[in-house]
DNA sequence: AGGATAGCCTGCGGGC
DNA sequence: TGCCCGCAGGCTATCC
C-alpha cells in the first residue's frame, strides 16, 4: 500500500516524462473518482488538466500533486490500491481492468503516450485544484510537516506538541497525517520496531528523547525505503510498472509469529485504529524504551 | 472536544 | 475444484 516512499519513488519516475509534456487530452471512465478533498465527491465537470502543459510533481505526505505552468493543478491519492503508470503500447484502457483516467501526453521529444490512473478499491481519486493558494489552502492545509522534507528538529517538536497530555496511542499519532505525513501502516510499525519503542505506548508518555530517537528512525527508513523502490506487497508499481524490494528488509510488518530478527523473541500482533499492528514485546517495551 | 469507530471497495488466500 | 468468508487499510463522517 502505498505511503511516503511509494509515492515519492513514484513521482521521481514520473517526473523525467511528464514534467515539460502537454496534455493533450483527458479521458474519465468513472466520474467519482474526482473528489473534492479525499473521500468526499467533487465537480467532474473540471478539465483534468487537458490542454495545460505540466510544470513540475510536488508531493506532501502520501499525496502527489501535478501542477500545471498555469498554477492549476490535480492532486491524486493513491487509496490502498491506486496506480499511475504509463500505458503499454498500442492498449486501449477503461472497461473492466480498473482504469478510471486517462491522459494522453505529448513529451518533451514530440511522442504521444498515455498515462494512466488504475484504482481497483477506488480508496484512491483525483482532486483538481485552480491554483497554488487553492492547494495549500483546501486540500493539504491539514497535512502535517512533511516526514522526509521536514528537518528532524521540526518533526521533533511536532510530535512532541501531538502527544503531550494526549490520550492516543503513539501508533496511531503516527499515522495521524495531521500531526505528520506520509507514514502508514507499513512504516509506523518498522520506525517503532527500530526505535525500541511500543506501538501501544501512551502518546503522552514520549519523552523528548524518545521523539528524537523516533524522528531519526522515520526518516532513515522512510529515506532507505525511497531509494529501494518503496515496499511491493500486492499493487504497488511505479510509473514504469517496475515493484519496489523494501519488503525483503522488514523487521515486523507482515512478521507476526515469527521470531524477531534481533533478539528472536516471537513476534506479537494486535489491532490498533482497525490495522494490524506487529511488534517485539521484548524489543519494544510499553513503559521506558531502550537507551 | 478529543478520541474511537464504521464504512467505503475489490482481490486474494485459506478452509471446507 | 470451487465457493465463501475474512482480511488488507487511507481517509472521512459520525458517534460517544
Amino acid at each position: 500500500m502505498p505511503e511516503l516512499p511509494e509515492v515519492e519513488h513514484l513521482r521521481r519516475s514520473l517526473e523525467p516524462d511528464l514534467v515539460g509534456a502537454r496534455i493533450e487530452e483527458v479521458s474519465l471512465f468513472r466520474d467519482d473518482i474526482v473528489l473534492r478533498t479525499a473521500g468526499r465527491p467533487g465537480s467532474p465537470r473540471h478539465s483534468l488538466l487537458a490542454g495545460s502543459t505540466v510544470a513540475r510533481l510536488d508531493r506532501r505526505g502520501k499525496q502527489l500533486a501535478i501542477v500545471a505552468e498555469d498554477g492549476q493543478g490535480l492532486v491524486i491519492q493513491l487509496g490502498m490500491s491506486g496506480q499511475v503508470r504509463w500505458a503499454a503500447e498500442g492498449r486501449t484502457s477503461g472497461g473492466n481492468d480498473h482504469v478510471h483516467a486517462c491522459w494522453r501526453v505529448r513529451d518533451g521529444r514530440g511522442l504521444i503516450r498515455r498515462l494512466e490512473f488504475r484504482d481497483p478499491r477506488r480508496f484512491g481519486g483525483l482532486s483538481p485544484f485552480d491554483s497554488a493558494e487553492d492547494l495549500a489552502t483546501r486540500l493539504w492545509s491539514r497535512l502535517g510537516p512533511d516526514a522526509v522534507d521536514s528537518p528532524a528538529h521540526l518533526l521533533t517538536e511536532r510530535l512532541l506538541l501531538e502527544c503531550r497530555g494526549s490520550r492516543r496511542r503513539l501508533k496511531t499519532v503516527l499515522l495521524d497525517q495531521e500531526s505528520v505525513a506520509g507514514i502508514g501502516n507499513i512504516y509506523a510499525d518498522e520506525a517503532l520496531f527500530a526505535s525500541g519503542l511500543h506501538p501501544f505506548l501512551l502518546a503522552r508518555r514520549l519523552t523528548r528523547s524518545h521523539a528524537e530517537r523516533l524522528v531519526q528512525h522515520i526518516q532513515r527508513i522512510l529515506v532507505e525505503a525511497v531509494h529501494a523502490g518503496g515496499s511491493t506487497l500486492r499493487d504497488y508499481v511505479d510509473a514504469s510498472g517496475r515493484s519496489g524490494s523494501f519488503q525483503h528488509t522488514h523487521q515486523v510488518y507482515g512478521r507476526a509469529g515469527l521470531d524477531c530478527r534481533r533478539c528472536s523473541t516471537t513476534l506479537r500482533s494486535g489491532l490498533l485504529q482497525a490495522r494490524t499492528t506487529v511488534w517485539c514485546p521484548s524489543c519494544q517495551r510499553r513503559t521506558s524504551g531502550r537507551p
